[in-house]
DNA sequence: TTGTACGCGTTATCAA
DNA sequence: TTGATAACGCGTACAA
């Protein structure tokens, strides 16, 4: 009685249906994986058996050590979800590279940052995926050497390429050459310029000038330099532009820093805001001021995220293709995966959306 | 000379590294997990050693299958990543949750839903993760059988309570009692509502009777109840209350329905909708039409995402603990991974959070 | 169809 | 204490 009760409750395994059925393991494995390879009335039998048994199927974690692959595709992020699902460009991006993925059947591993600007390299090296997605780390992250060292294939969005990793990357630097031309042409000035994080240290504020060089993450980097390269050019001193940093993409930080720039002596009469999300927050931060826009001041954002085209007023912004980025690097994941070589990196396009944010200077 | 280059680059493992330390796998095996099972300097010795072959550390995949443990909690979300991320309210949540498991060493896979409302069964079964969320499946969702046929512990998150599972939940019901309670209390008689999915069909347009019953999301089930059962307790006639149901609960689909709500004669004084976003996009279908709000029309909505706040005019809305809920849920995934059994489910509260978007009827 | 050699670790249990 | 032995964990895939 008592030998009965105790009867030990582990999980059936192939070999439990196997051993049911009167077949070998391989047999049952096939009936799952190769359905050619056993008469179709054997397999539905197993199959019967199995259910009957609360058999659920090959287990994921063998079938991987088995196979040598977890079907999976890790993505590293500068930050914490917070941080992450906030910014609609991101929610974009990681939304085209899920659907190419999930359309051949891999799953996605989210790995968030922390204070490091990426994912501690403890998580790294214990994430179950076959190949990694990095997106706009910061140039020295520890993720990446975590990386390497595992041998993983690696794809950087936004970043740097690294050696024998593919890379999905937007023209960055010349979308902020766009914006900042096309405000130079309308007979601006006097700017001030509002952009996410520099370096990886949650620092919110006034960009002082040491700070402006040897920035860690690629995109401020490029949409930095982008904008103030082009204001030199045509002959307005970087030294007297104004640069606040936030700490994130986020309305809110994009608010707070917006008042700064617009409280400045002269006030700026445009603003170059490397997101969008910070441009909304630079438009809510003029409406405190009583200022309008863009009759009192221009505003410029940069991505293009779908409420762009419905924010009051409408904005303009560089439009890169966000969607696009995301299923790109899907690919190229899957690619690689498949034992493929990086292909060069191609650069995504991007262009000027023109709406009411942004005015000739009056 | 062939041989030596055709040294087969297996990668290294444990045995690799117990060789050429000259240790056994294990003593390799405790340098990694469990240092205080050998002398520090052995075990400097054997890292150094793992260093120069090029040894990442123990392979996770191999790890989990010994432990029996993912280290992953699952996350199965209703729909694509793409209808996902445009929700703030749901970026909030998994914020919470990933935080909570992040902070625990545990990985977040993400399964995205399809067409049938949840992820393909297959998809679930084959997921490394040994403990899974459900985030607002209808309640039938095959995913569901498929964790249970696994004998996954599962954490549902607004949904009704399966057999064995944990369960946060938040008082939707409730709170779409408070929304529109509010406004018959400020003399409004004649409304309109806008809700997201009823039933996983991707449907969109106006609700006939029948679609109202049955509804096979516990969500909107509770709240267009909540609406319509507390409006009848007024008097008003469910019957002559013009529902919309839009596809997601995106700002654009709110829009497209708001117009067709506001457009019904007589028109609507207030408008109740299921999420913010939709409510977001019902301000905007005010203003296409010409109308103010709140003068012409008021609109409440649903989960005080941040940018309630800031909406124009700012946005009455009912608030609930978005980011409690991740947290709680995180927590419960935890609870159950340590074998910990179910506990009773707490419900979150919520509460009505006055702005600016409603007002008595003029 | 089947036998069986892996895949790569973890964790008692045991010995020095 | 410190380290080793060996029994799993659950499949896959190839040769027979």
């Amino acid at each position: 009685m008592l030998f009965v009760d105790s009867d030990r409750r582990r999980r059936p395994t192939l070999d439990t249906v196997a051993a049911a059925v009167g077949v070998s393991r391989a047999t049952v494995s096939n009936a799952y994986n190769r359905p050619d390879q056993l008469s179709s009335s054997l397999r539905e039998r197993i199959l019967e058996t199995a259910r009957s048994l609360g058999y659920a199927g090959p287990d994921p974690v063998a079938r991987s050590l088995a196979t040598r692959s977890s079907a999976a595709v890790g993505f590293m992020l500068p930050q914490g979800l917070s941080g992450a699902f906030s910014d609609p460009a991101l929610s974009i991006v990681l939304d085209g590279l899920a659907s190419t993925v999930d359309g051949h059947d891999h799953s996605l591993v989210l790995m968030p940052g922390d204070a490091t600007g990426g994912p501690r390299p403890s998580i790294v090296a214990r994430a179950q995926a076959d190949v990694m997605v990095a997106y706009s780390l910061p140039d020295s992250a520890p993720a990446l050497d975590a990386v390497a060292a595992r041998g993983l294939p690696l794809v950087v969005i936004d970043q740097p390429v690294l050696p024998g990793s593919a890379r999905v990357e937007v023209q960055d630097y010349l979308g902020a050459t766009l914006a900042a031309s096309f405000l130079l042409a309308q007979g601006h000035s006097s700017f001030g310029i509002l952009t996410f994080s520099l370096h990886p240290d949650g620092v919110s504020g006034p960009v002082s000038f040491e700070r402006r060089s040897a920035v860690a993450f690629r995109v401020s980097r490029d949409r930095l330099g982008g904008y103030l390269d082009t204001l030199e050019k045509a002959g307005v001193q970087p030294d007297n532009v104004p640069v606040w940093e936030a700490r994130g993409s986020d309305r809110e930080l994009g608010r707070l820093g917006a008042r700064w720039l617009l409280t400045r002596t002269p006030r700026p009469s445009a603003l170059l805001c490397a997101s969008d999300q910070l441009a909304f927050g630079a438009l809510q931060a003029a409406r405190d001021l009583g200022l309008t826009v863009p009759r009192d001041v221009s505003v410029v954002g940069f991505d293009d995220v779908p409420e762009a085209a419905y924010s009051d007023p409408p904005l303009t912004t560089v439009r890169q293709p966000l969607a696009e980025k995301g299923r790109r690097a899907g690919e190229l994941a899957l690619k690689l995966l498949a034992g493929g070589r990086p292909p060069r990196p191609t650069r995504l396009d991007v262009s000027l959306a023109q709406r009411a944010s942004a005015a000739p200077r009056t």
